[in-house]
DNA sequence: AATTTCCGTGTGACCGTTTGCATTCCCTGG
DNA sequence: CCAGGGAATGCAAACGGTCACACGGAAATT
């Protein structure tokens, strides 16, 4: 039992030491049926005697899979994509597969080469948290009926699985509270509008106006990115224009950081001067002053869904292919309160 | 030029369609140098032409290098991580590396599998961020020389590669800061006391106090674990205390909100009734109300220095193991003023 | 008792590359 | 004119597994 240089122990290895063919170890190491308890038993006691581990790459050349997906995400610093990483880890720990982590830095090229090189052997499927119109690959990912599913993007068409939140609803909600809240002049701070949900969002916000009566008025909306500077700048114009809000809902919980900045800046104070309300409940949220009120998207429970669905499809590529929206839920905190006009 | 099943492309039929053998195919492949410039282009083209796309498992397992870096965390849900992976992540876009994230789940067991797994030809080299005590397979990685950086971590010896940060300095500099400020009780919340930032961290306070002329007072130190409740209960102990104390130190900024928190709920105001400051200095930090004064560490520096330090080390494994110490910063916002007494 | 069935195991081909070595061809110099 | 040398290319053996198939022998069927 002498001990092999670093990571060559291989199964010939294993055969030699337990007396059997090399096959049956494989037989062992795949718990198929066909193999003697006892022989069975030998080979493991010879596996951890010689600390065999099996090896990936040569397991997934010859059998086909790779027991990895991929995750494609422009970026990993929002917590945003932090709370959905979560999501999918969590349930990645039990099944067997492990998680290839692609950043494309916003770049298309680099989102299809990336593609590319993991349908090619490196994964079994894919994530993609891409909000924005997704390129070509997509085509090509569906053509060969590899498995993938697009997180937080409704998807192009009925042909994509993809989980998403009930991002127009949940801009609906938050409208409606702050006009039972008695406003009725609100400031509104897009995302990029190049995604889908930031349009959604917007969206949420016109219909929840006119459902309640109130003219839709461009003045108060406000270009943003989902990042902070915008929100500012955005809340900002809103609070030196003649006619300023009484509230703003911003697309994002980041942006509505930067909102809550500039009416502090204005020397307003919040909720009662002006309300604030933001978008997907990350934990900062509800750890500013004033706690922020904001439409919860279940990140983490997108991440789990989209994994689910993701590992029944590299089961059976061909099971019809699902497109859930998980609903967002408002939470109230204190950054919002009755106008007192 | 048919185009063949998804992914079943091989140089094989890169080689037919140019007319030459697969070797050839392989060498335009690799850059090698004996290729005739104009049989390299002719394969060049009978690749875009086929769509072909490498199969990374096979130049793996045939070429000794499969161009991935493990990386192994407990838990991708803390910012903290978050700043370092996109360190990482920006540091290997450059280079042709591919991340393989693993999270522990601060199961042991699950680490010294992973780690298995990993250097058995999954991956070329290792980060580890895992502030405990490593565990045996540690032992393993050194003996066989199998690349690995750890992050946040000052090491066991000298025998592995490291990055870390200042974390007693930075604890020196912050309790100083305070001291200057007028404070003479300060209150400590340590980290999670199996971690050895935490034990860093705690003998800076303790040293500063001693450097000038303070008393150590193990009642002014309540023990956490980094995260915000016990940040909440250890503060609000302290407050309770017949002689509270009237700044607040906590190891890192997620339980100085905890803290931040605790004080307000005591009606007490921040910093003219308690300063706080608090370690990381995590985006948040300067979102929350008052801006919190901490101690800046250059997480993201982190991440890259240790990618790099990983790369060298996969490229040539007997390099001298390096240990670099990053050093942190105190950012002074909102969060602590002189005492008023 | 002969034939079929099935269980447990071994044999060999293959997965898609890289790489050492052999081969071919052309060019140069003696 | 021929040996020698290098450049360009091909062949075949790995790399470490999986899997279809073959095979021997014991149990079950006829």
């Amino acid at each position: 039992m002498s001990r092999k240089l670093p990571g060559s122990v291989t199964i010939v290895d294993v055969a030699r030491e337990a007396g059997v063919s090399y096959t049956t170890v494989s037989r062992v190491l795949n718990n198929k049926n066909n193999v003697k308890a006892e022989t069975r038993e030998r080979v493991l006691m010879a596996m951890t005697r010689l600390g065999y581990v099996v090896d990936q790459r040569a397991r997934s050349l010859a059998g086909g899979h790779s027991q990895v997906i991929g995750l494609l995400v422009h970026d990993v610093v929002s917590t945003y994509i932090g709370e959905i990483i979560r999501g999918i880890d969590a349930e990645l720990f039990s099944s067997q597969y492990d998680l290839l982590l692609y950043t494309t830095h916003r770049r298309k090229t680099k989102e299809s080469s990336h593609v590319a090189t993991l349908t090619r052997g490196l994964a079994d499927g894919l994530l993609l948290v891409l909000p924005r119109t997704p390129g070509a690959y997509l085509e090509t990912l569906r053509q060969y009926r590899f498995p993938h599913v697009l997180i937080d993007h409704r998807g192009v068409d009925e042909k994509t699985a993809a989980v998403a939140a009930t991002n127009r609803q949940g801009a609906y909600d938050a409208t409606e509270h702050l006009i039972e809240l008695g406003h009725r002049r609100i400031g509104f701070i897009t995302g990029a509008v190049d995604q889908l949900c930031a349009q959604d969002r917007l969206e949420g916000y016109k219909s929840a106006l006119i459902a309640h009566g109130i003219n839709f008025d461009p003045n108060l909306v406000r270009e943003g990115d989902f990042f902070q500077p915008l929100g500012y700048t955005g809340a900002s114009e809103l609070l030196e224009s003649p006619d300023p809000p009484t509230a703003i809902f911003a697309s994002n919980d980041v942006s509505a950081f930067g909102v809550m900045e500039a009416i502090r800046e204005h020397d307003l104070r919040i909720p009662s001067d002006v309300s604030v309300v933001g978008f997907d409940d990350i934990p900062q949220a509800s750890h500013v002053h004033p706690a922020l009120t904001t439409v919860r998207q279940p990140l983490e429970e997108m991440g789990r869904t989209a994994t689910r669905m993701l590992l029944e499809l590299i089961q059976d590529p061909l099971r019809p292919l699902e497109r859930v929206e998980l609903p967002t839920e408002l939470v109230l905190r204190q950054s919002c309160c009755p106008t007192n006009s």
